[in-house]
DNA sequence: AACCCGTGGAG
DNA sequence: TCTCCAAGGGT
Protein backbone atom coordinates (compact mmCIF):
# COMPACT_ATOMS: atom_id res chain seq x y z
CA UNK A 1 0.00 0.00 0.00
CA UNK A 2 1.41 3.12 -1.05
CA UNK A 3 0.73 5.80 2.15
CA UNK A 4 1.62 8.71 -0.19
CA UNK A 5 -1.50 7.80 -2.42
CA UNK A 6 -3.55 8.05 0.17
CA UNK A 7 -3.13 11.62 1.39
CA UNK A 8 -5.65 13.68 -0.21
CA UNK A 9 -4.52 16.95 -1.08
CA UNK A 10 -1.01 15.76 -1.73
CA UNK A 11 1.11 17.44 -4.30
CA UNK A 12 1.02 15.23 -7.25
CA UNK A 13 4.89 15.64 -7.44
CA UNK A 14 5.89 14.60 -4.29
CA UNK A 15 3.82 11.24 -4.91
CA UNK A 16 5.19 10.74 -8.04
CA UNK A 17 9.25 11.19 -7.69
CA UNK A 18 9.19 11.42 -3.39
CA UNK A 19 13.22 10.09 -4.39
CA UNK A 20 13.64 13.29 -6.32
CA UNK A 21 12.06 15.35 -3.66
CA UNK A 22 14.45 13.65 -1.28
CA UNK A 23 17.49 14.68 -3.43
CA UNK A 24 16.88 18.41 -3.39
CA UNK A 25 17.09 18.19 0.34
CA UNK A 26 20.34 16.20 -0.09
CA UNK A 27 21.91 18.49 -2.19
CA UNK A 28 21.04 21.58 0.12
CA UNK A 29 22.29 19.84 3.59
CA UNK A 30 25.77 18.97 1.70
CA UNK A 31 26.24 22.16 1.22
CA UNK A 32 24.77 24.00 4.39
CA UNK A 33 25.12 21.54 7.47
CA UNK A 34 26.41 22.57 11.00
CA UNK A 35 29.73 20.94 12.21
CA UNK A 36 28.86 19.52 15.07
CA UNK A 37 30.94 17.59 17.34
CA UNK A 38 28.82 14.13 17.02
CA UNK A 39 28.55 15.07 13.48
CA UNK A 40 32.11 13.73 13.13
CA UNK A 41 31.96 10.30 14.11
CA UNK A 42 28.81 7.71 13.13
CA UNK A 43 29.89 5.40 15.89
CA UNK A 44 26.70 4.45 17.60
CA UNK A 45 27.91 5.16 21.03
CA UNK A 46 28.82 8.70 20.50
CA UNK A 47 25.12 8.65 18.28
CA UNK A 48 23.30 7.27 20.95
CA UNK A 49 24.20 9.91 23.82
CA UNK A 50 23.85 12.66 21.33
CA UNK A 51 20.38 11.82 20.49
CA UNK A 52 19.67 11.20 24.48
CA UNK A 53 21.02 15.16 25.10
CA UNK A 54 18.88 16.78 22.22
CA UNK A 55 15.99 15.51 23.53
CA UNK A 56 13.44 18.63 23.89
CA UNK A 57 17.34 19.88 24.15
CA UNK A 58 18.74 23.22 22.46
CA UNK A 59 22.42 22.09 20.36
CA UNK A 60 23.69 25.15 21.58
CA UNK A 61 23.55 23.21 25.29
CA UNK A 62 24.15 19.90 24.30
CA UNK A 63 27.62 20.67 23.07
CA UNK A 64 29.77 21.23 26.23
CA UNK A 65 27.71 18.40 28.45
CA UNK A 66 28.26 15.69 25.46
CA UNK A 67 32.08 16.81 25.32
CA UNK A 68 32.20 16.32 29.30
CA UNK A 69 30.30 13.32 29.12
CA UNK A 70 32.37 11.55 26.32
CA UNK A 71 36.37 12.85 28.06
CA UNK A 72 34.69 11.12 31.12
CA UNK A 73 32.70 8.09 29.56
CA UNK A 74 34.73 7.41 26.39
CA UNK A 75 32.80 4.13 25.55
CA UNK A 76 29.87 2.14 26.46
CA UNK A 77 31.63 -0.24 29.12
CA UNK A 78 33.33 3.02 31.23
CA UNK A 79 29.61 4.35 31.13
CA UNK A 80 28.17 0.89 32.34
CA UNK A 81 30.65 0.99 35.31
CA UNK A 82 29.72 3.93 36.69
CA UNK A 83 28.14 4.82 40.16
CA UNK A 84 24.58 6.34 39.09
CA UNK A 85 25.19 9.69 40.95
CA UNK A 86 28.54 10.22 38.57
CA UNK A 87 26.53 9.70 35.89
CA UNK A 88 23.81 12.35 37.21
CA UNK A 89 26.47 14.53 38.20
CA UNK A 90 27.51 15.21 34.69
CA UNK A 91 24.07 15.78 33.84
CA UNK A 92 23.56 18.25 36.75
CA UNK A 93 21.73 21.33 34.62
CA UNK A 94 20.49 19.68 31.58
CA UNK A 95 17.08 18.70 32.63
CA UNK A 96 15.11 15.42 32.35
CA UNK A 97 17.41 13.73 34.55
CA UNK A 98 15.62 10.36 33.89
CA UNK A 99 17.40 10.29 30.60
CA UNK A 100 20.60 9.83 32.17
CA UNK A 101 19.31 7.13 34.02
CA UNK A 102 18.03 5.70 31.71
CA UNK A 103 21.27 5.87 29.48
CA UNK A 104 23.60 4.07 32.32
CA UNK A 105 20.56 1.01 32.51
CA UNK A 106 20.80 0.76 28.64
CA UNK A 107 24.98 1.00 29.23
CA UNK A 108 24.97 -2.03 31.70
CA UNK A 109 22.11 -4.23 28.82
CA UNK A 110 24.83 -3.32 26.51
CA UNK A 111 27.85 -4.92 28.79
CA UNK A 112 25.87 -7.56 30.10
CA UNK A 113 23.66 -9.04 26.85
CA UNK A 114 25.75 -7.61 23.89
CA UNK A 115 29.22 -7.73 25.01
CA UNK A 116 29.71 -4.01 25.23
CA UNK A 117 28.56 -3.97 21.60
CA UNK A 118 25.74 -1.41 20.75
CA UNK A 119 22.72 -3.54 18.75
CA UNK A 120 22.84 -3.49 15.31
CA UNK A 121 18.99 -4.34 14.75
CA UNK A 122 16.11 -1.66 15.16
CA UNK A 123 13.95 -3.83 17.38
CA UNK A 124 16.73 -4.67 20.02
CA UNK A 125 17.79 -0.73 19.34
CA UNK A 126 14.30 0.19 20.37
CA UNK A 127 13.92 -2.16 23.31
CA UNK A 128 16.36 -0.20 25.17
CA UNK A 129 15.02 2.32 28.32
CA UNK A 130 15.40 5.84 27.09
CA UNK A 131 14.65 4.93 23.75
CA UNK A 132 11.56 5.34 21.77
CA UNK A 133 10.05 5.49 18.15
CA UNK A 134 12.37 8.63 17.31
CA UNK A 135 15.22 8.12 18.95
CA UNK A 136 15.25 4.26 17.56
CA UNK A 137 14.67 5.36 13.70
CA UNK A 138 17.54 8.13 14.74
CA UNK A 139 20.46 5.77 15.70
CA UNK A 140 19.73 2.74 12.92
CA UNK A 141 19.91 5.13 10.03
CA UNK A 142 22.74 7.78 11.33
CA UNK A 143 25.02 4.81 12.93
CA UNK A 144 24.29 2.07 10.60
CA UNK A 145 22.45 3.46 7.83
CA UNK A 146 19.25 1.34 7.90
CA UNK A 147 16.04 3.11 6.52
CA UNK A 148 13.53 3.84 9.55
CA UNK A 149 12.16 6.92 10.08
CA UNK A 150 13.01 9.46 12.84
CA UNK A 151 9.76 11.84 13.20
CA UNK A 152 10.64 14.25 15.76
CA UNK A 153 9.08 17.56 16.50
CA UNK A 154 11.37 19.17 13.25
CA UNK A 155 10.12 16.40 11.13
CA UNK A 156 6.36 16.98 11.89
CA UNK A 157 6.82 20.56 11.25
CA UNK A 158 8.49 20.10 8.20
CA UNK A 159 6.11 17.48 7.10
CA UNK A 160 3.19 18.93 7.83
CA UNK A 161 4.41 22.21 5.70
CA UNK A 162 5.59 20.38 2.96
CA UNK A 163 2.24 18.06 2.31
CA UNK A 164 -0.21 20.56 3.69
CA UNK A 165 -1.07 18.84 6.63
CA UNK A 166 -4.20 20.52 8.74
CA UNK A 167 -4.51 17.56 11.12
CA UNK A 168 -3.53 18.01 15.07
CA UNK A 169 0.14 16.91 15.15
CA UNK A 170 -0.50 16.12 18.50
CA UNK A 171 -1.98 12.54 17.38
CA UNK A 172 -0.71 9.90 17.57
CA UNK A 173 -1.91 8.39 14.56
CA UNK A 174 -1.30 11.23 12.48
CA UNK A 175 2.67 11.21 13.79
CA UNK A 176 2.14 7.35 12.39
CA UNK A 177 1.08 8.62 9.33
CA UNK A 178 3.86 10.88 9.20
CA UNK A 179 6.41 8.78 9.83
CA UNK A 180 4.64 6.17 7.27
CA UNK A 181 5.46 8.86 4.07
CA UNK A 182 9.07 9.91 5.73
CA UNK A 183 10.04 6.42 5.34
CA UNK A 184 8.62 6.10 1.92
CA UNK A 185 11.10 9.28 1.10
CA UNK A 186 13.99 7.67 2.30
CA UNK A 187 17.16 7.24 0.25
CA UNK A 188 18.27 4.14 0.74
CA UNK A 189 22.48 4.64 0.00
CA UNK A 190 21.90 8.37 2.50
CA UNK A 191 19.11 7.19 5.29
CA UNK A 192 21.20 8.56 8.21
CA UNK A 193 22.10 11.76 6.33
CA UNK A 194 18.36 11.69 4.91
CA UNK A 195 17.48 11.86 8.80
CA UNK A 196 19.65 14.86 9.59
CA UNK A 197 18.62 16.91 6.84
CA UNK A 198 15.32 17.00 7.97
CA UNK A 199 16.27 17.74 11.03
CA UNK A 200 18.44 20.12 9.99
CA UNK A 201 16.14 21.80 7.39
CA UNK A 202 13.60 22.49 10.18
CA UNK A 203 16.58 23.87 12.49
CA UNK A 204 17.82 26.33 10.36
CA UNK A 205 15.54 27.25 7.61
CA UNK A 206 11.83 25.34 8.23
CA UNK A 207 11.68 27.08 11.60
CA UNK A 208 8.70 27.76 13.36
CA UNK A 209 7.96 31.42 13.70
CA UNK A 210 9.49 33.00 10.50
CA UNK A 211 10.55 30.10 8.44
CA UNK A 212 13.37 30.98 5.75
CA UNK A 213 10.85 29.75 2.96
CA UNK A 214 13.46 32.24 0.44
CA UNK A 215 16.71 30.12 1.02
CA UNK A 216 14.42 26.75 1.40
CA UNK A 217 15.51 23.73 -0.99
CA UNK A 218 11.90 22.60 -1.00
CA UNK A 219 10.11 26.45 -1.59
CA UNK A 220 8.78 24.67 -5.18
CA UNK A 221 7.58 21.69 -4.02
CA UNK A 222 6.14 22.82 -0.65
CA UNK A 223 2.13 22.66 -0.19
CA UNK A 224 2.43 25.42 2.88
CA UNK A 225 4.13 28.08 0.79
CA UNK A 226 2.41 27.47 -2.27
CA UNK A 227 -0.72 28.40 -0.20
CA UNK A 228 0.89 30.77 2.26
CA UNK A 229 -0.06 28.38 4.95
CA UNK A 230 3.78 28.49 6.66
CA UNK A 231 2.88 30.47 9.80
CA UNK A 232 -0.18 28.89 10.48
CA UNK A 233 1.18 24.73 10.20
CA UNK A 234 1.55 22.95 12.22
CA UNK A 235 -1.59 22.59 13.66
CA UNK A 236 -1.36 21.70 17.85
CA UNK A 237 -3.27 22.42 20.89
CA UNK A 238 -2.04 24.22 23.49
CA UNK A 239 -0.20 23.28 26.26
CA UNK A 240 -1.80 23.22 30.14
CA UNK A 241 -0.57 25.80 32.34
CA UNK A 242 1.72 24.85 35.28
CA UNK A 243 0.44 25.16 38.42
CA UNK A 244 1.82 26.95 40.82
CA UNK A 245 3.20 25.80 44.42
CA UNK A 246 4.27 27.98 47.49
CA UNK A 247 7.36 26.71 49.32
CA UNK A 248 8.87 27.98 52.18
CA UNK A 249 13.04 26.61 51.89
CA UNK A 250 15.22 26.10 54.67
CA UNK A 251 18.81 26.78 54.00
CA UNK A 252 20.34 25.02 57.78
CA UNK A 253 23.71 25.75 58.49
CA UNK A 254 26.36 23.97 61.23
CA UNK A 255 30.00 25.38 60.17
CA UNK A 256 30.79 24.77 56.90
CA UNK A 257 28.14 22.20 56.23
CA UNK A 258 24.65 22.62 54.59
CA UNK A 259 21.47 20.64 55.47
CA UNK A 260 20.74 18.81 52.30
CA UNK A 261 17.85 16.16 51.46
CA UNK A 262 19.14 13.23 49.04
CA UNK A 263 15.09 13.20 47.68
CA UNK A 264 13.00 9.85 47.03
CA UNK A 265 13.27 8.38 43.43
CA UNK A 266 9.16 8.54 42.73
CA UNK A 267 9.30 12.64 42.92
CA UNK A 268 10.20 15.22 40.93
CA UNK A 269 14.42 15.51 41.08
CA UNK A 270 14.52 12.25 42.13
CA UNK A 271 17.56 10.33 43.13
CA UNK A 272 18.98 13.86 43.06
CA UNK A 273 19.77 16.25 46.01
CA UNK A 274 18.16 19.17 47.60
CA UNK A 275 17.11 21.21 49.95
CA UNK A 276 13.88 20.63 52.87
CA UNK A 277 10.91 22.77 51.11
CA UNK A 278 6.91 22.59 53.06
CA UNK A 279 4.33 24.14 51.46
CA UNK A 280 3.46 27.34 53.24
CA UNK A 281 -0.09 26.94 54.77
CA UNK A 282 -1.71 30.49 56.21
CA UNK A 283 -2.03 30.24 59.53
CA UNK A 284 1.24 28.25 60.62
CA UNK A 285 5.15 29.80 60.94
CA UNK A 286 7.90 28.22 58.38
CA UNK A 287 9.18 27.14 61.70
CA UNK A 288 6.12 25.12 63.03
CA UNK A 289 5.85 23.51 59.55
CA UNK A 290 9.53 22.27 59.03
CA UNK A 291 8.77 20.71 62.66
CA UNK A 292 6.12 18.98 61.63
CA UNK A 293 6.93 17.71 58.13
CA UNK A 294 10.47 17.02 58.92
CA UNK A 295 11.11 16.88 62.60
CA UNK A 296 13.58 19.87 62.50
CA UNK A 297 13.49 22.46 65.39
CA UNK A 298 15.04 25.43 63.99
CA UNK A 299 16.19 28.78 64.63
CA UNK A 300 15.34 31.78 62.66
CA UNK A 301 18.76 33.75 61.09
CA UNK A 302 17.14 35.44 58.58
CA UNK A 303 14.72 35.48 55.35
CA UNK A 304 17.65 35.64 52.31
CA UNK A 305 15.14 36.32 49.22
CA UNK A 306 12.77 34.29 47.17
CA UNK A 307 13.47 32.20 44.34
CA UNK A 308 10.80 30.90 41.18
CA UNK A 309 11.85 28.23 39.40
CA UNK A 310 9.77 26.87 36.08
CA UNK A 311 9.18 23.60 35.42
CA UNK A 312 7.09 21.84 32.22
CA UNK A 313 4.13 21.46 34.70
CA UNK A 314 5.57 23.29 37.86
CA UNK A 315 6.05 26.43 38.93
CA UNK A 316 8.04 26.68 42.34
CA UNK A 317 7.80 30.40 44.49
CA UNK A 318 10.43 29.47 47.40
CA UNK A 319 11.07 31.86 50.12
CA UNK A 320 14.59 30.90 51.43
CA UNK A 321 15.11 31.21 55.17
CA UNK A 322 18.61 30.92 56.66
CA UNK A 323 18.19 29.02 59.95
CA UNK A 324 20.70 27.00 62.07
CA UNK A 325 19.78 23.60 64.04
CA UNK A 326 19.58 23.88 67.90
CA UNK A 327 22.13 22.11 68.90
CA UNK A 328 22.32 18.01 69.86
CA UNK A 329 19.63 17.10 67.16
CA UNK A 330 19.42 14.34 65.80
CA UNK A 331 18.82 14.49 61.89
CA UNK A 332 16.19 11.93 60.48
CA UNK A 333 17.39 9.70 57.29
CA UNK A 334 16.99 10.70 54.37
CA UNK A 335 18.64 13.93 55.48
CA UNK A 336 22.19 14.76 55.69
CA UNK A 337 25.23 17.04 56.15
CA UNK A 338 27.18 18.12 53.15
CA UNK A 339 29.99 20.84 53.18
CA UNK A 340 30.32 23.43 50.68
CA UNK A 341 33.13 21.81 48.70
CA UNK A 342 31.26 18.54 48.18
CA UNK A 343 28.05 20.33 46.98
CA UNK A 344 30.20 20.23 43.20
CA UNK A 345 30.16 16.30 43.30
CA UNK A 346 26.70 16.05 43.75
CA UNK A 347 23.70 15.73 41.42
CA UNK A 348 21.62 19.18 42.05
CA UNK A 349 19.43 20.32 40.07
CA UNK A 350 19.06 23.84 38.80
CA UNK A 351 16.20 24.56 41.24
CA UNK A 352 18.23 23.91 44.51
CA UNK A 353 21.60 25.44 42.84
CA UNK A 354 19.37 29.24 42.80
CA UNK A 355 19.04 28.78 46.19
CA UNK A 356 22.51 27.58 47.40
CA UNK A 357 23.33 30.98 45.31
CA UNK A 358 21.39 32.99 47.72
CA UNK A 359 24.11 32.26 50.33
CA UNK A 360 27.49 32.94 48.18
C1' DA B 1 -4.90 10.09 25.52
C1' DA B 2 -3.26 12.73 29.11
C1' DC B 3 0.04 13.65 32.13
C1' DC B 4 4.68 13.76 34.09
C1' DC B 5 9.49 15.03 33.63
C1' DG B 6 13.97 20.51 33.35
C1' DT B 7 16.03 24.12 31.44
C1' DG B 8 17.17 28.32 28.94
C1' DG B 9 16.53 31.15 24.84
C1' DA B 10 13.67 33.89 21.73
C1' DG B 11 10.06 36.91 20.42
C1' DT C 1 6.21 39.19 32.16
C1' DC C 2 4.40 35.81 29.28
C1' DT C 3 4.31 32.36 25.86
C1' DC C 4 6.20 29.02 23.16
C1' DC C 5 9.22 25.97 22.52
C1' DA C 6 13.91 22.22 21.45
C1' DA C 7 16.79 16.21 17.95
C1' DG C 8 10.88 12.71 23.40
C1' DG C 9 10.12 8.82 26.55
C1' DG C 10 7.60 6.57 30.23
C1' DT C 11 3.39 5.62 32.39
Amino acid sequence: MNKLADLVDKPKDIQEKPLEIAALLLTWYDQNKRDLPWRRTNDPYTVWLSEIMLQQTRVDTVIDYYRRFLERFPDICSLADADEEDVLTLWKGLGYYRRARNLHQAAITVRDRYAGNFPRTFPEIRALPGIGDYTAGAIASIAYNLPYPAVDGNVLRVATRLLGLEDDISQQKIQKQIAEIIEEMIPKERAGDFTQALMELGAMCCTPNTPGCRDCPWRTVCTAHRTHRETVLPVKKKAKKATCFNYWTALVCNDGDILMEYRCNTQLLGNMWGLPLVQKESGSSAEELFRRDWELDLRFIKYLGSVRHVFTHQVWQMDVILFSLKPDSEVKSGLAWISREKLKDLPIPKAFQKVLQLMI
